[in-house]
DNA sequence: GAGGATTGTCGTCAATAAGACGATAATCCT
DNA sequence: AGGATTATCGTCTTATTGACGACAATCCTC
C-alpha cells in the first residue's frame, strides 16, 4: 500500500485506542480478578475489566499503568504488569473500530481491595465466578486469553513470586499454583523443587508462623527468574 | 477516566494504528527474513519489517494477511501467521503517534522469494545478518521478539513444521530447528523424540531420497500440536 | 503438660525422559 | 566393490519427576 504524506497521518487514524487490563490478585487462597460496573452505554450495568481510552501522547504500558492505579491505588513497582495482546476485531466495540491493547497484571493481596476514583464500581470477583459471566465487549476472551498466559508464565518463570509480598514461605508460593492452576500440588515435590532451584529463592534465615503447624521460612525472591527446567502443570486438570 | 459519549469515539482517535510483519522462512537450510527497502521518507532507504496500515474498517489479523500478500504473493492458509505484541512508545515513529501490532509469519521456501507489488522492493535477507543492521523505527526489536517467540514455540509446539512442505523428513524437521536455534542437534536423539511422540507425524509409508545416503521416510504433520514434554533447547548456545 | 492434630522439611524408590554414542540400513559416488 | 553419506534403531548413563514414608516443630485440647 501507499504510505502517507508526512503530515496526512491523520488519515489513518480511524481506530480509536484503549487499553483494557486483567489484574489478578489471591484473596484468602483464590484467585480473584479486577472487574468494574459499567456506568455508560454500551452495556451499561453489565461487568467488565478495568480500562480505558489511551490518551495524545501516551504510551501503552503508562496508559496501562495509570488505569491501573485509578482502579486499584496501586503504586507502580508492587504488582507485575505486562502486555498480553492486542484486539481488534472491527465488531468488538458497538461505537465503533475500537483497538484495544490488553494488559496482564499480577498483585499481592491488597489492603483496599477496592478504590474507584472515578464513577464506576471496582471490585474483586472469583476468577472461577466470572468465567461464567457474560462480560462486556470481548472481555471474556481477554480473561480466558489472561488466564491461560498467567498459567503457562508460571510453569517457567518466577512469576508466581508477584502474588507474594516481599518475604513468603514455600507454602505461600504453592498456594499460589494451586489457585491459579486450580488443582492440589504435592507439598513436598514443591517444596523440592522450589528450594532446589538455585537463585530461585534466597533464604532469609527467619521463620514465621501460621497458626497450626511448624514455623515455614522465609523466603524472598532470587535473581533468578527463569525455571529450568519447568515445573509442569497437570493438562486437563485445571478447574474452569 | 470519563468515557466519551457514542459519537465522540473521534476524540480518542489520535493514534495511527499499522501492523509490521516478521516473516521468516528457510532458504538452502539458513534462517531468512523479509525485508522492504524503505522508499520515503522517514528512513529512506533503509531496511524495514514489511507493514503498512490498517484500512478503515479493517481487523488486525485481515491487514497483517493483506500485507503480507501485498509483499510476498503468499497465500492464506500456506503460511502460519499469528500476533506478536503491540509496539506503542510515543517516539516510535517521527512523523507522529504509530501503534504497530506486530505479526509473526513462518513459510516454507518459496518459488518467488521476492514479489513486491508497490514500489518498495522486498527481499530475504540472513537473520544473522539482519541483526546486525540498524532497521527502520524499532523493527530492530521487533524482529528480536518475533525471534524469541519463534525459537520459544519451537520448543513445545509443532510449529516447525510451518516451514516446511506438506510433506516433510525427520531431518527437514531437525534442519528447522537447526536454523531458528542456531546450533547443531543429534539427528539419533531428535528422531527419537519426533517419532516418539504419539499424534505429531503421521508417517505416509513413502520415502524420499536426498540425493546421498538412505532414504528417508515422508511425515505429514498430525494432530498434536504440543509437545509434552517440550523439546528443550540449550540456552546460551544460540548463535546471534 | 501429655497426647493428638497440623504443617513444614528431608529422604527414598521407581518410572520417565534426555544426552552421549555405537551399530546397522540403504542409498550415492568413484 | 568399497568408501562416503544419511537415516534409523538400540544401549547405557544420568537427571528429573511423582508417589509417598518419616521426622520436626509448632498449636490445641483435655
Amino acid at each position: 500500500m501507499v504510505e502517507p504524506e508526512l503530515d496526512a497521518l491523520s488519515r489513518y487514524s480511524h481506530l480509536a485506542v484503549a487499553v483494557d487490563i486483567v489484574v489478578f490478585t489471591l484473596i484468602e487462597g483464590q484467585l480473584h480478578v479486577l472487574l468494574v460496573t459499567r456506568g455508560i452505554e454500551p452495556f451499561v450495568g453489565k461487568l467488565a475489566l478495568p480500562g480505558g481510552f489511551v490518551l495524545a501522547g501516551e504510551g501503552l504500558d503508562a496508559a496501562a499503568i495509570r488505569e491501573l492505579q485509578e482502579e486499584t491505588g496501586l503504586v507502580p513497582g508492587i504488582a507485575h504488569v505486562e502486555q498480553l495482546r492486542a484486539y481488534g476485531a472491527p465488531g468488538r466495540d458497538p461505537r465503533g473500530h475500537v483497538l484495544s491493547v490488553a494488559y496482564l497484571a499480577l498483585a499481592p493481596e491488597l489492603p483496599h481491595p477496592t478504590a474507584g476514583s472515578d464513577a464506576r464500581e471496582a471490585r474483586w470477583v472469583p476468577v472461577a465466578d466470572a468465567l461464567g459471566l457474560a462480560l462486556a465487549f470481548d472481555h471474556g476472551q481477554i480473561l480466558r486469553d489472561g488466564l491461560e498466559r498467567a498459567r503457562a508464565k508460571l510453569e517457567y518463570t518466577s512469576l508466581a513470586t508477584a502474588f507474594c509480598a516481599d518475604e513468603f514461605t514455600v507454602s505461600d508460593l504453592r498456594a499460589v499454583y494451586e489457585a491459579v492452576w486450580g488443582y492440589p500440588l504435592d507439598p513436598r515435590n514443591f517444596h523440592r523443587k522450589l528450594t532446589g532451584t538455585p537463585g530461585l529463592l534466597v533464604d532469609t534465615g527467619r521463620t514465621r508462623r501460621n497458626g497450626q503447624g511448624r514455623p515455614a521460612s522465609l523466603f524472598r525472591a532470587g535473581t533468578i527468574a527463569v525455571l529450568n527446567p519447568p515445573l509442569t502443570r497437570d493438562e486437563g486438570f485445571a478447574r474452569p
